[in-house]
DNA sequence: AGGTATTGCGCAATGA
DNA sequence: CTCATTGCGCAATACC
């Protein structure tokens, strides 16, 4: 596979000259294997992490929308007999306010 | 920085003997250069995806949160004087299905 | 000071 | 055949 012997050829520092040196870059290979077998595992949970929160966010945008269909339709039905003078306790209530942008946007 | 000429001097298969080699060598390495690239942009918007899909999250669980007090608020009311035979026309609404248990959860 | 962890890079095999 | 992707080792260097 790789014609392994880059023939470090020492030259200088780390008084190293040949047999711990192997040991270390062993070392280091393992510890590059390892390190890269966590960042794949990292990225597979980002992957994991995206679905689930993709599939969060449809549960909730239905949800959103059914809440708001119920919601619009109890005020049309509430609103049509409010304007009729239904009840005086109704009075106490601000339509206005209730209705009018109850909920932000 | 590393003492590159391993100079594969190999002798095998590939008519090449050296300099189409070297041709061939350095295109590889651009493509992995940019390969290795566009991996790191990939990674880099997965990350920002999940935040962008976190934030959407926590906003919609609030929205959720705001329309339920809303319809639970406006189904007290409407349920109130629903009990006191305010209006006639109520009586075309099932309220044991309008607020029984409208929505689940 | 001495180890592991991470990262950029080139090589070679393999996939399109 | 050319380019893209991937596992791997090396060396630098970040991190403790």
């Amino acid at each position: 596979m790789a014609p392994r012997r880059g023939k470090t050829k020492n030259d200088d520092d780390s008084g190293d000259d040949s047999d711990d040196y192997r040991k270390k870059r062993d070392r280091n290979n393992m510890a590059v294997k390892k390190s890269r077998v966590k960042s794949r595992q990292k990225t597979e949970e980002t992957m994991v992490r995206v679905n689930q929160l993709k599939s969060e966010n449809t549960v909730l945008e239905e949800k959103v929308k059914q809440l708001t269909k119920e919601l619009n339709f109890l005020k049309e039905l509430f609103l049509a007999h409010a304007g009729n003078n239904v009840d005086a306790k109704f009075q106490n209530v601000d339509l206005q306010k209730l209705f009018g942008e109850s909920s932000d946007q």
